[in-house]
DNA sequence: CTATGATTTCAGTGCAGGTCGAAATCGATC
DNA sequence: GATCGATTTCGACCTGCACTGAAATCATAG
């Protein structure tokens, strides 16, 4: 089954509307739908600003940010003055990652702040509790990406 | 080693500041910290809003969104009309259950692009490959927290 | 070197969210 | 039921961010 251009929109809008809440704009996640899907793989500036009815600034800006975080790739060629971009499939594990490290991170500071307390074991018991439970997390992260699948090159 | 009352401060503000890209507001990590430290281990609205320096209004609201995500219990006694905080730390572990949930989820939408693409296999490789990381860590996810060391009553 | 088209920069606009503080509401005591 | 303190509600303000569109910049082609 072929899905329509309205089907196909939607969906996007629904990804770009998931990914805000994780720190990326709406037109980059418009962007990303739309890499994820178009056909060829690859598009300039101007063709997303024209297919995303968004302005060339805003397309630039967010794809400046996507190239950051490494989902999208830019690739140029001699003889063409517009650059291409390219969704990175694999980079979207490295995206949750981060987002696995930032949270784990948490414990640097229930470590610190238990440290601030050693002179009181009493007080310190709910840090305890929230440090233990980082503590367990942040080493399960590194556990967790090391069985993980090796990702289609 | 007895912490200063600076160094417990800024602790706290160091606290806040991690937490508010997770999506909790300036003042509500700031109650969080408090709360994760003072003795006795509990406080009223009013207590908070002087020792933080922060109005009645946005304690208020802020400790209705820290009660609706579990992080702290509100509780009242009879004879009593101010209600008493305490944090329940506890709580922190499903914060971040929550968090990798919505990461999770995901994978609903790669899953449903990809049903969209079913009549283009050749189209739908780069969907395919987010769809088989989101596929992996979604299933990861529970298991993860199966295994998690029971957390103190 | 000039022209053309693409990209980036930047000032301006609009909007959403956080905070404040005053007023209204609530709960308990007398 | 009146009072007193605590809490919530609500409008106002402010800040930061996303986006736009025009101007400046850049890269290639002629």
């Amino acid at each position: 089954m072929v899905a329509s251009y309205g089907q196909l929109n939607e969906w996007m809008e629904r990804l770009a509307a998931h990914l805000v809440p994780e720190g990326i704009p709406l037109i980059g996640g418009r962007i990303l739908g739309y890499l994820l899907v178009c056909e060829p793989d690859e598009r300039t500036a101007a063709e997303l600003s024209e297919e995303l009815e968004a302005s060339t600034g805003s397309v630039s800006t967010n794809l400046k940010l996507l190239v950051n975080t490494g989902l999208v790739q830019r690739t140029t060629r001699r003889g063409r003055q517009a650059a291409q971009y390219r969704l990175d499939a694999a980079a979207w594990a490295d995206l949750v990652r981060r987002r696995l490290d930032a949270i784990a991170e948490t414990r640097e500071l229930t470590a610190f702040g238990l440290r601030l307390l050693s002179g009181d074991p009493q007080r310190a018991l709910r840090l305890r509790t929230v440090d233990e439970f980082y503590g367990w997390f942040s080493g399960q992260v590194p556990d967790l990406w090391q069985h993980r699948p090796a990702p289609p090159r």
